[in-house]
DNA sequence: GTTTTTGCACTGACCAGTCAGTTCAAATTT
DNA sequence: AAATTTGAACTGACTGGTCAGTGCAAAAAC
């Protein structure tokens, strides 16, 4: 009976055989000197249960004895760690963002480095969501479901964290219109924010709904939309 | 200390004046004849009332207790009305659903009759979801909040509605193809799944973060995206 | 035309169950 | 020895759902 239709999960962020560096800047907690490894690593096992519970159930419904369980912890450590559900949550956030507006500055700097165009940058960017998403798809998940709710415990954090993911889009966008490439008459935020919900809403369809499409695919498709070549220009 | 960011709610389907159809075609109850009145309006009031709640803290978060008191009704009402908090929820996403495939399939067979090419249709669909999710912004927020969302009661009904609703668009898109007027290597599911996704997250954006903007002004932007003038051609 | 009956729509107190968060002594790891 | 984890018991607030009962307008009986 039960369907079981996406993969979710936000995996290790690791590969499999060493603990180590697992992004820092964490800031949440041990700032200056890294702290014990021991609880790094009971931290991001948390993480990674909470990540995917509260992507399939939302947050209200995902219980801590749930994550626990899932991390193979006891409830305790849980407390022991995080203060609360909620900051358990937040941190969870701010984790996941990190790490991927780091990938996407990654990708536009590359692109710049090898005297790339700025739709070379944007183009590079959308792969590189593509690819966070699907590392990732549970922590896309519960990011879409929860960013234009209000009146929840962590919207600050949240603003700020959209704010980041999507500056970065657009500074490639203004760099384009001062460079000439883009037209002056584009707006900025707007284009932004649409250029996000495409990369967004498309892979996620993609993971839930047509899975057996590869990357490539999903790159091509929102590739060709990007450059206008669905319509052909006038 | 209240931000107040969002402005929510899925006003009555009637215009203030009278009490009229509501949009017939909510198969759930009285299915020939129509049911009493007051039945319907009390169901519309629990609408209303579950779409900007929901909206605002998910479905878990939100109570049925608190359902009734906004909708003014004693939480018993709610029961005689609907089977559980789910199908409430169910219902609701029906009605809604519907609403907005109806307004997409009138846009695209409008700018049809006025002799539109297929470039037209789509622009017309996008205003169409801009001027719907304008109305109901609340009822946008929780449909993406819910949309990819698994292991959930109503994830049945979720897709059923999901598919109305990305169907009109690419079937606009197929029959451009067969026009000769979009490239025949257009991916058309994911194509239009980037398409929603655009309109989506441009418009949530634009509620939620730049609520002083026009709708003609997102309504701009896009309609630039989606014919290539951002980048230039090539 | 008045009285009585019917049954739909609604009410709100109540209940059984659930959950976040606490506490803490003992075990384990470093 | 200090830091971390365990695990189970407990609390107090909250929640979905129930149900006996109320109000009332239209139908039926007189």
């Amino acid at each position: 009976m039960s369907p079981a239709a996406v993969p979710v999960g936000l995996p290790t962020v690791t590969s499999p055989g060493k603990v180590p560096v697992t992004i820092r800047a964490m800031e949440s907690s041990s700032a200056a000197s890294g702290g014990s490894t021991r609880r790094e690593a009971t931290r991001q096992k948390l993480y990674e249960a909470a990540v995917t519970l509260i992507a399939e159930q939302g947050f209200s419904a995902t219980t801590v004895d749930e994550i626990a369980e899932r991390a193979g912890v006891a409830k305790g450590t849980v407390y022991y760690n995080f203060a609360s559900k909620s900051v358990l949550f937040e941190e969870l956030l701010r984790h996941g963002v990190g790490l991927l507006t780091a990938s996407l500055r990654e990708a536009a700097e590359r692109t710049a480095r090898e005297g790339g165009s700025k739709v070379d940058a944007l183009d590079a960017m959308i792969r590189a969501g593509l690819v966070f998403i699907d590392r990732y798809p549970a922590f896309t998940q519960l990011y879409v479901a929860e960013l234009w709710r209000t009146n929840r415990a962590w919207q600050s954090t949240l603003m700020v964290v959209r704010q980041q993911a999507v500056a970065v889009v657009e500074d490639v966008l203004r760099e384009g219109v001062g460079n000439g490439e883009f037209s002056e008459e584009i707006d900025v935020p707007l284009t932004a924010a649409a250029l996000v919900g495409m990369v967004l809403v498309a892979a996620l369809d993609w993971q839930s709904f047509q899975p057996e499409r590869s990357l490539d695919d999903v790159h091509a498709a929102l590739s060709r939309l990007l450059q206008g070549r669905v319509s052909g220009c006038r």
